[in-house]
RNA sequence: GGGGUGAUACCAGAGUGGCCAAAUGGGGCAGACUGUAAAUCUGCUGGCGUAAGCCUUCGGUGGUUCGAAUCCAUCUCGCCCCA
């Protein structure tokens, strides 16, 4: 793309509905030179989630349009625990593991945005590294000085937490002026004037930009992006089975494509203007045909394609699409799955169970149970209710007695194919 | 420091000596219907057992009692009010 053909940022976020809030003379801002922009991400966990997808699409955009994007990972925020949006305190978290959480998210932030195009290179910041210093006494002075309590209580964030029974730490309660000083730092040492995040961290960033004018007299800005939210009130990025990762060993490809072919036709129109790269012309012309034929889950299909080929990669997505049409296939037969290549059973979530152990089940209850720990099924009640009910298929053939014999047909001699309700498959593998 | 009040299953929230594995609502899961959608309807929702039934659970510990989520003591934590 010609460097100088920039597109309008705020324009750009604003049809694809990113667009939360704006602080004044950001869209000047933006305009007239090449901004510094960050966004804070929380090392909770070991991998990101699609929940944060978002935020990553958000610092991706700006990278397009032509400005320089800055990832800031929390490593000292992570470790007070963001009160935003929380009903309880969270637990903190130690120094390996926040490491540990750090390297991980590196990675994968690695895979969404380029960091090395020159002046819009983006970049990785730690708040540990200015903050590890930083004594109590330091901070109480040169931070908390300019901060006014009156202010602080107002946020929302506060308000929220102390309406609760559980009320809120000290510690919870500084962390925006812990955020606060990021921002600070950012501005003074980096030249970042904007900080960018979901709308539930508008005080936390206004906390930044109040710094900023107190203490140096200087200007910063902001811009926060709409909470996504399913069309039934759902948070987004959670299923039955948990959080959907973006670390492939945590959920599976397979699995990451499903969840974006799960979305319902009311919010897909929504995600995909979010997630995808897609022009506004291809996207609105592939929804006036959504509209028109919702059940062919074109945009449902196209963004589950685009979200994980740039998330996995191209091949593991066609793998994805490939199981996913043979296992949903209604016609799709036993005969059919013996076969199934090797790769495409594989790409579902794998229990393994040793041969001696196999033969000596007594019944299938037992197999989806104990004998494979829980994974498909966490008790032998648990299991035995489902079967009972008919929610269990193994190679495609409804299971309905519990104590049915353990006595399948193993795929390529060592598969078996356990359907539990309509949507989640299990590999077994028995195997030494 | 003083006083009050609360802690129940995934969440919210009843229960205040036996009829309590614990009401109700939400959530979740499954079945039917569909388009792997939404809405709706039905069932399930501590563990083990084919079942009768047994076992574990109502913040922790110890007690009273034939019997406790329920009573007493004590500890921990939360919230509120006064100083």
């Amino acid at each position: 793309m010609g460097k100088k053909m920039k597109i309008n940022f705020i324009e750009e976020l604003k049809w694809r509905g990113m667009l939360h809030d704006v602080m004044p003379g950001t869209e000047e801002l933006l305009d007239k030179e090449t901004v510094k922009g960050y966004i804070g991400f929380d090392p909770t966990s070991d991998s990101l989630g699609v929940g944060n997808l978002v935020q990553i699409m958000t610092l991706l955009h700006f990278q397009r349009c032509g400005h320089k994007p800055v990832a800031l990972l929390g490593g000292a925020t992570g470790m007070v625990g963001d009160p935003s949006g929380k009903s309880q305190e969270r637990n903190l978290l130690s120094e390996d593991v926040l490491q540990h959480n750090l390297s991980c998210i590196k990675k994968q932030l690695e895979k969404f945005l380029d960091f090395s195009s020159g002046s819009t290179s983006a970049e990785l910041v730690n708040n540990y590294d200015w903050f590890k210093n930083f004594s109590f006494l330091d901070f109480i002075r040169d931070v908390g000085k300019y901060a006014r309590i009156s202010s602080m209580l107002a946020k929302d964030s506060v308000k929220n937490r102390m309406n609760t029974e559980e009320g809120m730490s000290f510690t919870e309660f500084t962390y925006q002026l812990v955020q606060g000083y990021d921002f600070y730092y950012l501005w003074k040492h980096h030249g970042v004037k904007l900080q960018m995040g979901g709308s539930d961290q508008w005080g936390n960033i206004v906390a930044g930009t109040e710094l900023i004018h107190k203490k140096e007299g200087g200007q910063a800005y902001a811009l926060t992006t709409p909470l996504i939210k399913k069309a039934d009130g759902e948070k987004f990025g959670k299923t039955a089975s948990g959080n959907i990762w973006l670390d492939p060993a945590k959920t599976s490809p397979y699995r990451f494509y499903q969840f974006w072919l799960n979305a319902s036709d009311e919010d897909v129109v929504n995600y995909i203007r979010i997630f995808s790269l897609k022009g506004k012309d291809e996207l609105q012309q592939l929804e006036s045909q959504h509209s028109q034929h919702p059940e062919e889950r074109l945009l449902q299909k196209e963004l589950a394609k685009e979200i994980t080929t740039r998330v996995h990669s191209s091949l593991d997505c066609e793998t994805a699409i490939r199981s996913s049409q043979i296992l949903f296939d209604k016609k799709s037969t036993p005969e059919q799955l013996r076969e199934l290549p090797e790769d495409v059973l594989t790409s579902l979530d794998v229990v393994s169970i040793k041969t001696n152990d196999y033969n000596s089940l007594n019944s299938v209850t037992d197999l989806l149970s104990v004998a494979t720990g829980g994974v498909i099924f966490p008790s032998k009640s648990e299991a035995k209710k489902m079967i009972q009910q008919g929610g269990v298929s193994i190679n495609k053939l409804k299971i309905t007695a519990p104590d049915h014999k353990v006595n399948f047909e193993l795929l390529k001699n060592k598969y078996l194919l356990v359907q539990k309700g309509k949507k989640n498959y299990y590999l077994i593998k028995v195997d030494d």
